[in-house]
RNA sequence: GAGUCGGUAGCUCAGUCGGUAGAGCAACGCCCUUUUAAGGCGUGGGUCCUGGGUUCGAGUCCCAGCCGACUCACCA
């Protein structure tokens, strides 16, 4: 007996038999199809009883005798196949009966309908394209229950072709989230911006707060950072008198991985020249309702349980006036950090937040920006369902914000939230040279006391700067959210097509 | 980084008290010219994650490690 052939063997062996018969299946480079799967189902009345020319692969099989059923996809839709040994000749009938589940196959014939009234090709010529030496987790399915699939969360990222076959719900949130992209780059290529390219390799990564990842550079012999963020150059292109520009593009940040953070992610980011904070708040609403309408074909998103409508201006809060609505902290109390603690304290926040579902210990909190932050992210964004724009924060945590004017502690800054979550990052850029020059130095002394995600002093950025910077609005988004949200995902992993893994072994 | 849970056939999973490794789908052979979870008869398939240990005997118990999931911490 020859048991132990392999399954790779035995189809690697009607590769041979095929080739005996005059079809070589890896020899087709080509095969012209007259019709998508979808709109021969869509236009089946007009096209019954004619001939259509479909290709795909082959998804399950059926073979009685001298006739077989199988169901070709085109990665969209599938159509049921009707092989009939007298229809197809010896050759033919032969080569059908190679065929496998997985198989890539060009079919010829008409459209007719089964007995049971299933839309269906009776294939009168079939061209083998390929083979599936691996078995695919394919086969048999009916009204929605299917005895095959992929559920293994490792097997689906480290193999993800086979996730985009088998599992169309993964395959269109994938989708939708590649139409998501083309949708938001139309958006500003309409609204004139010139989208750019920005170095990936520096010599010091800034923009953000955040640890880089470090590799070296052969003929230089030196190490360079991969980039944090993308601001600093695109601030530099503004000074270039580029006066509209985005660029989207993955950047990297050396931290832990969690169901919101993957090492390498993909960052939207524009700047307008002229522009504005409140400017800022108009491309963000503008965005998302075009984009939304582009992929989903409505403004109306549904997400969790709610039905957010993005064609309504969003809601414009004030951090600190949100904070002290939920905590009873007043601008003043947060006036310091030391008299902040000590109200809090009188407040019972610490219980406050446990009961909130969050955790604040008061004697670990640094710095005054840094607390205040601490409480919007605990009291505040839980309840921002609604898109929300939250204004005005502390100038300790925004380095490249401009200040607000008659309040040096806080900055024209936002960020926006839907269902909870921060989608966007947005301020008036420093234009001030002097300004910006003090808040690096800022940053320097506390990367100095041991904060290793302040940010680097910027030289190049700084001259650039002293060569004049119009004012300026500029906007980050994470597009890896931004699908999340709009899609559904629980995990940011299921809107990246190769998630970052460890080796198996 | 910490805690909890998991890893058994190509896929989805079961495996009792420690006693010969199981099912469905997929695969292979035969029959079957409108089936659709096609059907009938038959067959093969395992590094039970890895390495140690306990035991007459380990998929099962113990220890260590690897990979993953979830929760938490940092971050967007």
């Amino acid at each position: 007996m020859s048991e132990e052939r392999s399954v790779a063997d035995i189809r690697l062996e009607k590769v041979r038999r095929m080739r005996e018969l005059g079809h070589d299946p890896y020899g087709v480079e080509r095969f012209e199809r007259s019709h998508a799967v979808k709109s021969v189902l869509d236009e089946f009345e007009a096209l019954e009883g004619q001939g259509v020319r479909l290709s795909g692969r082959l998804h399950s099989m059926r073979q009685m005798g001298k006739a077989s059923f199988a169901h070709l996809s085109d990665g969209e839709e599938k159509v049921q196949l009707y092989f009939r040994k007298d229809d197809l000749g010896e050759v033919g009938w032969e080569l059908s009966e190679l065929l496998d589940i997985g198989d890539h196959v060009g079919v010829e014939g008409e459209m007719f309908r089964t007995k049971t009234g299933e839309k269906s090709v009776h294939v009168r010529r079939v061209v083998p394209m390929s083979k599936a030496l691996q078995v695919l987790p394919l086969g048999k399915e009916k009204e929605g229950h299917h005895w095959y699939g992929l559920s293994d969360v490792e097997t689906r990222y480290r193999h993800r072709h086979l996730d985009l076959i088998c599992n169309p719900e993964a395959r269109k949130r994938l989708l939708d989230r590649m139409r998501l992209t083309a949708a938001v780059r139309r958006f500003f290529d309409d609204l004139g911006y010139l989208e750019v390219e920005t170095p990936m390799l520096q010599i010091e990564a800034g923009g953000a707060a955040a640890r880089a990842f470090v590799t070296h550079y052969n003929a230089y012999d030196m190490d360079v950072k991969l980039r944090i963020s993308l601001e600093l150059y695109l601030k530099r292109l503004i000074c270039g008198d580029l006066p509209k520009v985005y660029e989207i593009g993955r950047v990297f940040r050396n931290e832990g991985v969690s169901n919101r953070h993957s090492p390498e992610f993909t960052m939207l980011e524009f700047y307008e020249a002229y522009a504005n904070l409140e400017d800022m708040m108009t491309r963000v609403e503008d965005l998302f309702r075009t984009v939304s309408m582009a992929v989903f074909g409505s403004t109306e998103v549904a997400i969790g349980d709610r039905r957010l409508d993005f064609a309504r201006p969003w809601h414009r809060v004030h951090l600190l006036e949100e904070v002290e609505r939920h905590t009873g902290l007043t601008p003043h109390d947060l006036s310091s950090l030391e008299t902040a603690v000590v109200e809090a304290r009188r407040l019972g926040v610490e219980d406050l937040a446990t009961k909130a579902g969050g955790h604040i210990d008061l004697a670990k909190e640094k710095n005054l920006g840094g607390f205040i932050e601490k409480l919007l992210e605990v009291f505040v964004e839980p309840t921002l369902q609604d898109p929300t724009f939250v204004i005005g924060y502390p100038i300790e945590t925004s380095p490249l914000a401009k200040k607000v004017p008659g309040d040096p502690s806080m900055t024209r800054r936002f960020e926006g939230y839907v269902v909870g979550r921060e989608i966007c990052n947005a301020f008036s850029e420093i234009n001030d040279p002097v300004d910006q020059r003090a808040r690096f130095e800022q940053q320097v002394a506390e990367r100095a006391r041991g904060d290793d995600e302040a940010h680097p002093m910027d030289e190049e950025f700084l001259f650039a700067l002293e060569c004049g910077m119009p004012p300026t609005g500029g906007c980050g988004i994470g597009i890896d959210r931004l699908a999340m949200i709009l899609t559904g995902a629980d995990h940011i992993r299921e809107t990246i097509l190769f998630p970052t893994m460890k080796p198996e072994h």
